[in-house]
DNA sequence: ACCGCGATGCCCT
DNA sequence: GGGCATCGCGGTA
């Protein structure tokens, strides 16, 4: 098992979105190590992008780790009850990240099921399963991650992200979602996510 | 299957 | 004060 380097985050957010699908993003919570699959990203890339809360070189305290290296979360709040969880890519000053938007289950999966449900994986319906971690919000909620961890270095050992185990599957470019107000760019295809995987949040 | 809506709090080009 | 890189529910079909 290989933690990803800095060097990995350091390039472009449309190369990092896709190469990580198929890693393993893990949170170590005092040893005991939720795991998923990163199944779905999202690219946005800075200031030229509509879509992106950099766009503009808009430079805020809730967005400030984006300028920083390359290689830490960038954890935000929205609509006042979900976390998003994002990894700031590309050089210092350029503030690029990935959306990670669904992972697959890999490791304790009953802390997944707990901390979505309140139940043990057992006792989840089809639907429940379906829904652990298909979605960015749903993802944060299974692998405990919230704001707390805005500014947390993914190269250090409490949450980071490792090489996974297979590469052989398809890739799907799709539009993004949820920016309707992004004018053009709403319709770029910087979604990427893995072909026929079950946790993918929308097709 | 899709569609509408309310929740809820932080952010603020 | 308006809006949001979302989710779950309840309605209609």
């Amino acid at each position: 098992m290989i933690i990803l380097h800095r060097d990995f985050y350091n390039r472009d957010s449309l190369v990092v979105a896709k190469e990580l699908l198929g890693k393993h993003l893990v949170h170590n919570i005092d040893g005991v190590k939720l795991v998923g699959k990163i199944v779905e990203t999202e690219a946005y890339r800075g200031t030229v992008d509509k879509a992106a809360h950099s766009y503009g070189g808009r430079r805020t305290p809730r967005v400030e780790v984006m300028y920083g290296q390359a290689g830490y979360a960038y954890v935000y709040l929205i609509y006042g009850m979900y976390n998003c969880f994002n990894v700031v890519t590309n050089k210092e000053g350029i503030p690029h990240a990935v959306l990670i938007r669904a992972i697959e289950p890999m490791g304790f999966i009953d802390a997944f099921s707990q901390n979505r449900y309140q139940k043990t994986y057992k006792e989840l319906s089809k639907n429940q399963i379906k829904g652990l971690s298909n979605g960015p919000g749903k993802l944060c909620q299974a692998l405990l991650i919230d704001r707390d961890y805005n500014g947390e270095d993914l190269c250090g050992n409490r949450l980071y992200i490792s090489n996974g185990k297979e590469n052989n599957f398809e890739i799907v470019s799709a539009k993004r979602v949820g920016i309707d107000y992004a004018k053009e760019a709403k319709d770029f295809l910087w979604r990427f996510y893995i072909k026929d995987n079950a946790y993918i949040s929308v097709k």
